[in-house]
DNA sequence: CGTGTAAGGAATTCTGACACG
DNA sequence: CGTGTAAGGAATTCTGACACG
């Protein structure tokens, strides 16, 4: 197995196909970027390459602001898991260490 | 099931990646589709778009250049089944039709 | 036959900013 | 906050042709 990733995780898509596959704007899709809920590739140009993964991602992302959701809180539910963990072990630490001063 | 067809099928890639993907290029690519090998879509503006079933069949063609073969005897291969049935079909109804006169 | 390349143009994408709200 | 848009430039892609073989 060299090459374990499939065709749903190639960063492949340029953002005009993202665009279209799913209807946002390249406006919105390179917003969500800025506020780190995406984040694609680039060729060396200088150019955003997606993954079918991110185009459901980002599907996922418009439903979520549909519903009025803001994307602070978007990014914050995402975080929710694996990453919160090691972020919330890390502040309690640092937590037990000021008490200790 | 509105929507059939897997991340394989659809026509999402432009050339230049498909050209990293296969290690073919450009006009190498360019070149399979003039001489009626593979058949990418098209956006409104023209630049051709690939599927990841294209690129697998990229990658297909250029193992069989690699052993020598011609664009003309891959093409003959390709249509060995269902298209060629067909056509013998209304060749050999042809053929009848004009024996009859 | 199959492929490289220079040529000129068109389509695509990029960033930073202004606008509205 | 989230998104549209005009602006200027850079990266990407397109076609037709010449070259070699």
């Amino acid at each position: 197995m060299a090459d374990a990733s499939s065709y749903k995780d190639k960063k492949v898509i340029g953002i005009g196909i993202a665009s279209e596959l799913t209807g946002l704007s390249e406006r919105q899709i390179r917003y969500y970027e800025e506020r780190k809920l995406i984040y694609p590739d680039r060729s060396k140009g200088g150019t955003r390459k997606y993954s079918f993964a991110d185009v459901e991602r980002l599907v996922d992302i418009a439903n979520k602001m549909e519903d009025g959701m803001q994307t602070f809180e978007i990014r914050k539910e995402e975080m929710k898991q694996s990453d919160i963990r090691s972020k919330m072990l890390r502040g309690q630490l640092n937590a037990a260490f000021k008490m200790r001063k």
